[in-house]
DNA sequence: TTGTTTTTTTACCATTTGGTAAATCCACGA
DNA sequence: TCGTGGATTTACCAAATGGTAAAAAAACAA
C-alpha cells in the first residue's frame, strides 16, 4: 500500500489519487463534509469503496488533502498583488482575477465556504499557516499605500474582506442568483462591472491631505 | 399527536415547539443539515428524541420549518427600503440594518448560507414566492431612483447581491475573520465604517446627466 | 375521584455509513 | 513464462442514525 514514507508514487497511484481527488472535490463541495459519503465518492471516481480507502486514510483525510492542496491556488490571486504596482490597478486587478476564480473554481469556492461555515476544524492550521501571514503582509502593502498618499483613507483588511464576499457570493450563493436573476446565463459579466464600479468609487475617494 | 389539522395548540405544544426549533437552530447552523443529528437536537433541547418526533414529522420538517419562519425576519430589513426615502440615506441604511443583523442573529445567518451552498434544496419554493417578489420590487425602486437622477448608473441586482455578501460575510466566514483578526473584538464596527464609506462612495459618483 | 386525552419514556428496528480482512487479480520485470 | 508485489474486489462489521410501537406517566375535564 502507498505509504506515507514511500519513494515513488506509480503511475498507476498518481492518476487514481487524482481521480478520486476531482471526484471527492465534486461530492464534498455539493454536499458537504458530513453530507457527502464514501460510496457518493466512490462511484463518481468510478472505484470501490475499499479501493479508495486504498489510496488514502480515510474519509477525513481524503477532505483534507483536498484542502491542502487548495489553498495555493485559492490565495495565488492575492500573492499576485505587487506592492511595486500601481495601488489602484493592484486593487481592481486583484477583484477581476477573484471574481473570474469564482467563475473557473466554483467547487474549490463551495468547498471553502462549507468549511469555514463549519467553523475551520480541519483546515483551521492551514489558515494560520499560510492564509493569515498572507493577509497580514498584503494588509500591510496597502496600508502602506494608504500612508504615502497613493490611496485615501481606507481599511485594507475589511477592504480585502469585501472582496472576498463580494466575488465569491457568485459561487457560493449561487443557487439564489440563480433564482433572482434566472438561470440562462452567467451574472458574472455584469457582476465584473458592477464592482469594478464600487470598488473604483472607493479607491477614487478625495484622499485625505497626502503626508504633509 | 398535534396533528396539521389542529385547532389550538396548547401551552406545552407552544413551549416545546419553540424549545426544540431554538436548539435545532442552534445545531443546524453549526453542522448543516446532514450534520446535525435528531439526538444533537433532543440534547440541546432537553428532551428524548422520540419526544422531538411527537412535535415534528421528522428531522427534514424541522429544518423547513426553521426556514420557513426565519424567511420573514430574513427579508425585514429589505422590506423596510422606503421608496418615499432618500435614496442615498435608505440604502445606507439598508447596509447598517443588515450589519447589525449578522451580528444578532448569526445562527440564522449560517442556517441561510448553508442551504443556499447545498443548491437550496428545501428553501427553494420559498425563495421564489418570497425573496424573488420582494427582491423585484426593490430592484424596481434603485432602478427608478437612477431613472430619476437621484442615484448615479449603477446595477441594483448586483448592488443588493454585494450588501448582502458583506453584510453576511461577518456571521457566515466569522471562523476566519477570527482567525485574521483576532478573537477578542468585533469586528462590525469597524466594518460599519468602511462599509458605509464603500457604498457610500458608490452612490456618490458623478451622476450621468440626470434626464434630458 | 375517575375516566380520558395528551405527553413522555422505554425498548426497539432498519438502513446507512465509515472502515477492515482476506482473497483475488493483474502489471511487470527477470 | 513465471513469480512477486502492487491493485482491486468480495464479503463483511460495528457504530451511528432516523424513525416507530407501545407502554407508562402526566394533565386535565367531569
Amino acid at each position: 500500500m502507498p505509504e506515507s514514507t514511500a519513494k515513488k508514487p506509480s503511475r498507476i497511484q498518481r492518476r487514481n489519487r487524482r481521480v478520486i481527488l476531482d471526484a471527492a472535490l465534486e461530492v464534498f463541495s455539493k454536499h458537504g463534509y458530513r453530507g457527502a459519503t464514501l460510496d457518493q465518492i466512490a462511484a463518481e471516481a468510478g472505484l470501490s469503496k475499499p479501493n479508495i480507502l486504498y489510496y488514502f486514510n480515510g474519509k477525513e483525510d481524503i477532505h483534507v488533502t483536498l484542502l491542502s492542496q487548495l489553498m495555493e491556488t485559492w490565495l495565488d490571486p492575492l500573492v499576485e498583488l505587487d506592492p511595486e504596482g500601481d495601488p489602484r490597478r493592484e486593487i481592481l486587478d486583484y477583484v477581476e482575477r477573484k471574481l473570474t476564480m469564482s467563475r473557473e473554481l466554483p467547487r474549490e469556492s463551495r468547498l471553502f465556504a462549507n468549511e469555514i461555515l463549519q467553523g475551520a476544524p480541519r483546515i483551521e492550521p492551514e489558515l494560520h499557516s499560510h492564509l493569515k501571514p498572507l493577509f497580514d503582509e498584503k494588509c500591510a502593502v496597502i496600508a502602506g499605500w494608504v500612508a504615502a498618499g497613493k490611496l485615501p483613507a481606507l481599511d485594507p483588511q475589511h477592504l480585502i474582506f469585501s472582496i472576498w464576499a463580494t466575488t465569491q457570493h457568485y459561487a457560493d450563493f449561487e443557487a439564489q442568483a440563480q433564482i433572482l436573476l434566472g438561470a440562462e446565463t452567467d451574472p458574472r459579466p455584469r457582476a465584473q462591472a458592477h464592482l469594478q464600479a464600487m470598488f473604483g468609487a472607493l479607491l477614487d475617494q478625495p484622499a485625505p491631505a497626502p503626508n504633509g
